[in-house]
DNA sequence: TTTCATGTAACTTTATAAGTATCGTGATAT
DNA sequence: ATATCACGATACTTATAAAGTTACATGAAA
């Protein structure tokens, strides 16, 4: 399988709409993404579903946010997704009748629900507005520096 | 991407293996799985060149267990198999230069860590013994029963 | 009524585990 | 010796899901 990078994206995306003024076309964001602005749609449709952002058609239309950043987490993005599976690696169902594949798949399966259980608490903890505060911060270090080009 | 089954077969095969009288050959291996012979050899490939298994060509050959299952880990079997990702989300990088994909994949990146090193843990903290032990229990679990028809 | 932008469907591409076919190599039994 | 057995290795095909592409319909604004 492919690694899905919708999640990083998207939270990509959507910070970046913060700070534009009005609404950003699919072509806009597939530029930005480096992609394509049927994926663009595609992949906005989940979050436009769960109420993030809004989509206008003809001249002026565009994706809007709807709400502010403080109240979106990563946790509601990646579930806007679709609530995609987060392990590549898991349990073979060969023989569920089988003892033994139980045992083996009882240890991997609590494993892999502790580990998931981790990241849905570490990505339900961090805001939009978090990482834009992060973005912000590593924009300060860059212009503080003394050989910065931007100064 | 299909999710990778391999460990979890591995740590299987190896359990039965421990249980068996002498060398299990690659159809015998197939069959418990329901797959292929050479699924079963290109697999146990990684387990032998890290030494928990040994390979014999010819009549009487197949493969045996080199160490006891209290010395095998969940972690050893998934090392030996390449060391997969565990993560079938994954962060994206469209412009590595861009200071919002550096905060999201920053936030992203520490969470799927702490998830990975959480996995790491579980899988070194369970031997195949333990896995094997797990099974006596459910085997003793189920010829309890009133109703078994092992009894 | 022309242009712009989304919505949607269908198809292609890509990556990787898994499955399959085939033949070579070496070890054992007769 | 040699036939059989079992692994080793290569090459190819299949399955699956994200990603990319093409094309066209729909609706809104200039």
């Amino acid at each position: 399988m492919r690694r899905d990078s919708r999640l990083s994206r998207m939270l990509h995306v959507l910070i970046h709409m913060d700070r534009i003024d009005g609404a950003a076309t699919s072509d806009q964001i597939a530029q930005m993404l480096g992609t394509n602005p049927v994926v663009v749609r595609r992949t906005m449709a989940g979050l436009r579903d769960d109420g993030y952002v809004h989509s206008e058609k003809g001249h002026g239309g565009g994706w809007v946010l709807t709400r502010p950043l403080s109240e979106i987490t990563m946790l509601d993005i990646h579930r806007a997704l679709g609530n995609p599976g987060f392990f590549a690696v898991g349990v073979a169902i060969d023989h569920p009748e089988c003892l033994v594949e139980q045992a083996v798949n009882s240890a991997l399966g609590s494993a892999f629900e502790a580990a998931e259980n981790l990241l849905i608490e570490k990505f339900a903890a961090v805001t939009l507005a978090d990482l834009a505060d992060d973005f912000d911060q590593r924009m300060a270090q860059i212009t503080a520096e003394p050989n910065c080009e931007l100064t």
